[in-house]
RNA sequence: GCCUCCUUAGCUCAGUCGGUUAGAGCACCUGACUGUUAAUCAGGGUGUCCCAGGUUCGAGUCCUGGAGGAGGCGCCA
């Protein structure tokens, strides 16, 4: 019996008989040559059976092979250019470990909705596998990144008794009889861990009830929310661009072969370094003006508005310093002009939007309590974020940056909904 | 919540002016082929035309209502 290898080691074991465990891809047969491809989860090889040097049975089985059965594949190691992944099996022996009839997904095109209804099956496709693994990058780049610049993770809850931002887009549930919410962000706890670690972030999903039919929505995305002590604003656009160039740099080094199977023209993203260009709210407005928009000062921007920005740019733009009306209640109040807060956006270029939203905290009590009332959401909800303000209150900032924006902004794919494993999005609840 | 579009074979789609027996490719099965890369070639059958009404001699096609889906807007990360 030939020892068991992962593909991603066959280079390691070339001249040896060796069988590998996988899924089957694809197949083809020409007579006295077949071919079968095999993925193991660590890579696919090629497998070629040839009729006048195998066992009858051998050569006879290859013809029961069907999409996705499950076998074990037995051969001599060898490099072919010609093959898939460098390396293919000259095959001596084969094991159907479990069937696979009428697989349903073919390797063609698809619609969207036959795909999603699919989605435990569509895992497995190559692009799908691609997205995925970058999304797994991302989210270690994120926590090595962090580790390494001394913040503490904060796991916050996910079941909560307390709004977030806004309370009309919070999912409700029973909690014993009391009423429940999905976290919409893990922001304000993640603000109490602050003065017992100073530099801390939460990383997990939250959970918002938007009626949002576009690409860049989901109901339930992952979220990563830094927070630190003593940092004002402006620390806080620059800690977001060395993150950022981060997770780029991680994916250019890492994930060479994912965006080469996703198609992604890495050239876009290999000059993305910090710092990235800054333009303040009232600066943006006055030049989309200038584009022709018809946004006025005082409203929020537009999609639309936020790409015509972008693409005077090839790396992410901040806009910063939005009027307080159009941002959330926490929102410090700009000293320089109390019309708008300090705050920022971080726009990914190509037209991918805001991947980033993140502000300086309001830290004066009675404003905040103001604020509160202004938004009129209820003040008792948020007893222990006020004690924050209380006792030993501190300037303080962070952002929020949506996980499957950025992976679909650097893998430079249309829709969010593929680069988390499950999507929740308005009407999909399965699988 | 608003706007636009779509729904025909397991999948992706075509179906003319309303016309008599509903079309293709892929998938699947059979056969041929020693290097394929979504192989190629030949043969094989598959339909609740999304649902319910209506108009008509006749509806996949036109009308009304409903359901499901896609894209965009708003909102946001």
């Amino acid at each position: 019996m030939a020892h068991s290898v992962e593909i991603r080691d066959l280079n390691a074991h070339v001249g040896e008989e060796v069988t590998v465990t996988g899924w089957v891809e694809t197949t083809r047969a020409h007579g006295k040559v077949a071919f079968a491809v095999v993925r193991d989860g660590t890579g696919v090889v090629q497998g070629v059976f040839l009729k006048k040097e195998l066992d009858p049975a051998v050569w006879e089985s290859h013809g029961t092979l069907t999409q996705e059965c499950t076998v074990a594949l037995t051969g001599a190691v060898r490099e072919e250019p010609r093959a898939p992944g460098g390396f293919e099996l000259g095959v001596t022996g084969l094991e159907l470990l479990s069937p696979s009839d009428e697989y349903p997904i073919q390797p063609k095109e698809h619609g969207v909705d036959f795909l999603l209804d699919h989605r435990h099956l569509w895992l497995r496709s190559s692009q799908q596998r691609a997205g995925l693994k970058v999304r797994a990058e991302i989210s270690q780049a994120t926590h090595d990144f962090f580790y390494n610049r001394g913040f503490t993770r904060i796991d916050t809850p996910i079941l909560t008794g307390s709004i977030g931002e806004h309370a009309g887009t919070l999912f409700e549930t029973d909690y014993f009889g009391e009423k429940a919410y999905l976290a919409q962000t893990g922001q304000l706890y993640v603000e109490t861990a602050c003065p017992a670690f100073r530099r801390v972030y939460c990383f997990g999903p939250t959970f918002r009830a938007e009626k949002s039919k576009t690409r860049r929505h989901l109901t339930e995305f992952w979220m990563v929310e830094p927070e630190v002590a003593f940092a004002d604003s402006d620390d806080n656009m620059r800690l977001q661009e060395d993150y950022v160039s981060y997770l780029v740099e991680r994916a250019l080094e890492r994930c060479g072969e994912e965006l080469k199977v996703l198609e992604r023209d890495t050239s876009k993203l290999e000059h993305v370094k910090a710092p990235f260009p800054r333009i303040s709210y009232t600066d943006a407005v006055a030049r989309l003006q200038e584009k022709g928009s018809e946004v006025e000062w005082g409203q929020d921007l537009g999609a639309p508005d936020e790409v015509s920005l972008t693409e005077d740019y090839d790396l992410p733009l901040f806009v910063y310093n939005y009027p307080k009306a159009a941002k959330a209640f926490y929102m410090k109040e700009n000293p320089d002009d109390p019309r708008t807060v300090l705050c920022d956006d971080l726009l990914a270029p190509e037209g991918y939007g805001e991947i980033i939203g993140g502000s300086q905290r309001e830290d004066d009590l009675d404003r905040l309590r103001e604020r509160i009332a202004e938004e009129k959401l209820p003040e008792e909800a948020y007893g222990w974020y006020l004690d924050l303000r209380r006792y030993g209150s501190f300037p303080h900032s962070g952002f929020g940056l949506g996980i499957e924006r950025t992976v679909a902004w650097i893998t430079g794919r249309h829709h969010i909904r593929e680069f988390i494993p499950y999507p929740r999005l308005m009407n999909r609840l399965n699988p």
